[in-house]
DNA sequence: TCCATTATTTTATAAATATAAAAATAATGC
DNA sequence: GCATTATTTTTATATTTATAAAATAATGGA
């Protein structure tokens, strides 16, 4: 991994909601969530969500699809492996630790296959 | 580790000259620099490289010590290694790999055993 | 098909925060 | 003490963040 690209990773990290997000979109597994769902279920107004999930897909953390009216974002597992193997090789004492290799996979984590709607009780 | 400081971390990190500086420091090892080395070492304006410096303090990646005229600096792997467990725990699928504990520690990287003055060729 | 409904993104604007480097301050050794 | 070197504070600028409002996109039923 580029340094160039680890910042980026770490910057999208870097502030709260979109850390949060990025938490909750690794819960959900491989079949990801409806924006509005993660806007609903975080309490992020539709249009600040918009914006930092724009921030996490820039930095290559999250992945988006079209399924009927819905956008489902999803994380990219690959991309938090490639950023926990650039910290420990260099961040980590060089030659000091690099026996962790740390690789992130979603398995068994699948509980939803597909993309759920969002349920909206209109409150 | 909380959320808070994970994203005071990742912020501290998320900047270019910051993560060369502590990169530099986690390889330099438990000996530290001083800070007008570090700025020597990477071009980076001492002023400049004071405020990186106080971020990356704030965020207990790196701490200081006064030792005769300089400030030395260095890596902190606790909290390294804090930051590693959070991301490996939080965004890394909950369950799915928490068998890497990914544990920084700088032994046999301490080539310097005590603080070392810059040297500055005055070019 | 066209329209009402729902979902998401873009745009515009204001506020907050981060950055860089000049100027100022502090500390040391001779 | 004072010249020298190191570090921090201050100040100006740039970037990021948040949110509402408007625009865009998609569905399902009349």
């Amino acid at each position: 991994m580029d340094s160039n690209i680890a910042v980026l990773a770490l910057a999208a990290l870097a502030q709260s909601s979109r850390l949060e997000v990025f938490r909750l979109l690794v819960q959900t597994g491989p079949a990801g969530r409806a924006a509005g769902d993660i806007a609903h279920a975080l309490d992020i107004p539709p249009a600040t969500l918009s914006f930092h999930l724009k921030a996490l897909a820039h930095a290559g953390l999250v992945e988006s699809r079209q399924v009927g009216r819905y956008v489902i974002y999803q994380a990219r597992f690959q991309a938090m492996n490639a950023l926990l193997a650039y910290l420990t090789e260099n961040c980590c004492g060089g030659t000091g630790c690099e026996a962790s290799a740390t690789s992130c996979q979603p398995e068994g984590n699948a509980h939803e296959t597909t993309a759920r709607a969002p349920r909206r009780s209109r409150s």
